[in-house]
DNA sequence: TCATTGATTTCA
DNA sequence: GAAATCAATGAT
Protein backbone atom coordinates (compact mmCIF):
# COMPACT_ATOMS: atom_id res chain seq x y z
CA UNK A 1 0.00 0.00 0.00
CA UNK A 2 1.29 3.83 -0.70
CA UNK A 3 2.49 5.27 2.05
CA UNK A 4 1.19 8.67 2.85
CA UNK A 5 3.92 11.25 1.94
CA UNK A 6 4.90 14.75 3.51
CA UNK A 7 2.56 16.83 0.81
CA UNK A 8 -0.80 14.80 2.58
CA UNK A 9 0.32 16.15 5.66
CA UNK A 10 1.37 19.90 4.78
CA UNK A 11 -2.29 20.54 3.64
CA UNK A 12 -4.84 22.28 6.08
CA UNK A 13 -6.16 20.46 8.90
CA UNK A 14 -9.27 21.09 7.53
CA UNK A 15 -8.74 19.38 4.42
CA UNK A 16 -6.58 16.25 5.85
CA UNK A 17 -8.86 15.57 8.29
CA UNK A 18 -11.89 14.43 6.59
CA UNK A 19 -9.61 12.31 4.22
CA UNK A 20 -8.32 10.38 7.67
CA UNK A 21 -10.76 7.98 8.17
CA UNK A 22 -10.29 4.74 6.06
CA UNK A 23 -6.67 5.00 6.11
CA UNK A 24 -4.24 3.01 8.01
CA UNK A 25 -1.70 4.06 10.91
CA UNK A 26 0.76 1.41 10.74
CA UNK A 27 2.78 0.81 13.98
CA UNK A 28 5.52 -1.45 14.23
CA UNK A 29 4.49 -2.98 10.72
CA UNK A 30 0.73 -3.61 12.21
CA UNK A 31 -1.81 -1.59 10.51
CA UNK A 32 -4.95 -0.39 12.03
CA UNK A 33 -7.99 1.40 10.39
CA UNK A 34 -8.54 5.36 11.32
CA UNK A 35 -12.29 5.39 12.31
CA UNK A 36 -12.24 8.85 14.06
CA UNK A 37 -10.30 12.10 14.22
CA UNK A 38 -10.76 15.83 15.40
CA UNK A 39 -9.53 18.98 14.05
CA UNK A 40 -7.64 21.49 16.08
CA UNK A 41 -6.11 24.29 14.20
CA UNK A 42 -4.14 27.29 15.24
CA UNK A 43 -4.06 29.46 18.33
CA UNK A 44 -7.36 30.92 17.31
CA UNK A 45 -9.32 28.00 18.20
CA UNK A 46 -9.72 28.16 21.98
CA UNK A 47 -9.99 24.38 22.01
CA UNK A 48 -6.43 23.55 20.37
CA UNK A 49 -3.53 23.28 23.24
CA UNK A 50 -1.49 25.83 21.26
CA UNK A 51 -4.46 28.92 22.24
CA UNK A 52 -1.72 30.46 24.35
CA UNK A 53 1.67 30.24 22.16
CA UNK A 54 3.84 28.07 21.41
CA UNK A 55 5.36 26.18 25.11
CA UNK A 56 7.58 23.20 25.59
CA UNK A 57 4.43 21.18 25.19
CA UNK A 58 2.87 22.08 22.05
CA UNK A 59 6.10 22.75 20.28
CA UNK A 60 5.74 20.11 17.66
CA UNK A 61 2.36 21.50 16.30
CA UNK A 62 4.30 24.41 14.83
CA UNK A 63 6.52 22.21 13.06
CA UNK A 64 5.42 20.99 9.35
CA UNK A 65 2.89 18.28 8.74
CA UNK A 66 3.65 14.64 9.44
CA UNK A 67 5.02 15.14 13.06
CA UNK A 68 3.51 13.04 16.09
CA UNK A 69 2.33 15.39 19.01
CA UNK A 70 1.29 12.99 22.21
CA UNK A 71 0.50 14.50 25.13
CA UNK A 72 -0.81 13.18 28.71
CA UNK A 73 -4.01 13.99 29.96
CA UNK A 74 -6.08 13.53 33.25
CA UNK A 75 -2.92 12.07 34.13
CA UNK A 76 -3.96 8.49 33.13
CA UNK A 77 -4.30 8.48 29.12
CA UNK A 78 -1.87 9.31 26.28
CA UNK A 79 -3.49 11.43 23.33
CA UNK A 80 -1.83 10.95 20.18
CA UNK A 81 -2.27 13.60 17.33
CA UNK A 82 -1.18 14.15 13.66
CA UNK A 83 0.97 17.73 12.77
CA UNK A 84 -0.90 19.24 9.92
CA UNK A 85 0.25 21.82 7.45
CA UNK A 86 3.03 24.43 6.90
CA UNK A 87 5.44 25.30 9.32
CA UNK A 88 4.77 27.54 12.14
CA UNK A 89 1.02 27.37 11.80
CA UNK A 90 -0.02 25.09 15.04
CA UNK A 91 -2.81 22.66 13.69
CA UNK A 92 -3.24 18.99 14.29
CA UNK A 93 -5.45 15.93 13.90
CA UNK A 94 -6.65 14.24 16.89
CA UNK A 95 -6.79 10.53 16.60
CA UNK A 96 -9.86 9.28 18.52
CA UNK A 97 -10.70 6.08 16.99
CA UNK A 98 -9.26 2.85 15.54
CA UNK A 99 -11.30 0.28 14.52
CA UNK A 100 -11.83 -2.85 16.66
CA UNK A 101 -11.79 -0.51 19.90
CA UNK A 102 -13.34 2.81 20.39
CA UNK A 103 -12.12 5.52 23.06
CA UNK A 104 -8.42 7.86 22.59
CA UNK A 105 -7.48 6.63 25.95
CA UNK A 106 -7.89 2.75 24.46
CA UNK A 107 -6.13 2.97 21.64
CA UNK A 108 -3.11 4.64 22.87
CA UNK A 109 -2.92 2.28 25.87
CA UNK A 110 -3.55 -0.59 23.57
CA UNK A 111 -0.72 0.49 20.92
CA UNK A 112 1.50 1.35 23.76
CA UNK A 113 1.28 4.89 22.41
CA UNK A 114 3.78 7.00 25.29
CA UNK A 115 5.80 10.14 24.93
CA UNK A 116 8.57 8.49 23.00
CA UNK A 117 6.78 8.94 20.11
CA UNK A 118 6.78 12.55 20.91
CA UNK A 119 8.01 14.41 17.45
CA UNK A 120 8.50 11.57 15.52
CA UNK A 121 7.66 12.19 11.90
CA UNK A 122 5.37 9.85 10.28
CA UNK A 123 7.35 9.98 6.74
CA UNK A 124 10.88 9.28 7.92
CA UNK A 125 10.26 6.70 10.75
CA UNK A 126 10.43 3.33 10.27
CA UNK A 127 8.04 1.91 13.42
CA UNK A 128 5.18 4.75 12.38
CA UNK A 129 3.41 5.31 9.31
CA UNK A 130 0.24 5.99 7.39
CA UNK A 131 -1.32 4.44 3.89
CA UNK A 132 -3.68 4.88 1.52
CA UNK A 133 -7.09 3.43 3.17
CA UNK A 134 -8.44 0.29 0.76
CA UNK A 135 -11.69 0.50 1.83
CA UNK A 136 -14.93 3.11 0.22
CA UNK A 137 -15.88 5.03 3.57
CA UNK A 138 -18.78 7.55 4.47
CA UNK A 139 -17.65 10.34 6.64
CA UNK A 140 -20.07 12.15 9.01
CA UNK A 141 -19.42 14.90 10.93
CA UNK A 142 -20.19 16.10 14.34
CA UNK A 143 -19.08 18.80 17.35
CA UNK A 144 -15.87 17.89 19.29
CA UNK A 145 -16.15 16.17 22.46
CA UNK A 146 -14.82 17.16 25.63
CA UNK A 147 -14.25 20.77 24.94
CA UNK A 148 -17.23 22.44 26.53
CA UNK A 149 -14.62 24.81 28.31
CA UNK A 150 -13.42 25.95 24.55
CA UNK A 151 -16.43 28.33 24.73
CA UNK A 152 -18.72 29.42 21.41
CA UNK A 153 -18.52 29.52 18.37
CA UNK A 154 -15.44 26.74 18.98
CA UNK A 155 -17.42 24.03 20.71
CA UNK A 156 -20.35 24.08 17.79
CA UNK A 157 -17.68 23.65 14.80
CA UNK A 158 -18.33 20.72 12.98
CA UNK A 159 -14.75 19.42 13.44
CA UNK A 160 -14.75 15.71 13.93
CA UNK A 161 -14.90 13.58 11.54
CA UNK A 162 -15.94 9.36 11.86
CA UNK A 163 -16.69 6.65 9.37
CA UNK A 164 -20.56 5.25 9.04
CA UNK A 165 -21.22 1.85 8.85
C1' DT B 1 -22.55 10.64 38.76
C1' DC B 2 -17.53 10.23 40.97
C1' DA B 3 -12.62 8.69 41.73
C1' DT B 4 -8.65 8.08 39.55
C1' DT B 5 -4.12 10.27 38.10
C1' DG B 6 0.10 13.22 36.99
C1' DA B 7 2.16 16.61 33.61
C1' DT B 8 1.29 21.29 32.51
C1' DT B 9 -0.03 25.71 33.67
C1' DT B 10 -1.11 29.46 36.78
C1' DC B 11 -0.65 32.01 40.82
C1' DA B 12 2.06 33.67 44.44
C1' DG C 1 6.93 26.19 45.36
C1' DA C 2 2.00 25.36 45.73
C1' DA C 3 -2.50 24.90 43.68
C1' DA C 4 -5.70 24.32 40.05
C1' DT C 5 -6.54 22.36 35.60
C1' DC C 6 -7.71 18.62 32.20
C1' DA C 7 -9.10 16.60 24.00
C1' DA C 8 -10.98 10.31 29.54
C1' DT C 9 -12.35 6.00 31.39
C1' DG C 10 -14.49 2.65 34.31
C1' DA C 11 -16.87 1.60 38.32
C1' DT C 12 -21.00 2.86 40.98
Amino acid sequence: MKRLDLAFFQRDVLTVCPELPGKFLVINHTPYMITEVEAYRGEEDMACHAKKGRTERTEVMYRCGGHIYVYLIYGMYWMFNLVTGPKDIPQAALIRGIEGFNGPGKLTRYLKINKSFYGENVCASDRIWLTEGEQHVTIKTSPRIGIDYAGEPWVSKPWRFFITP
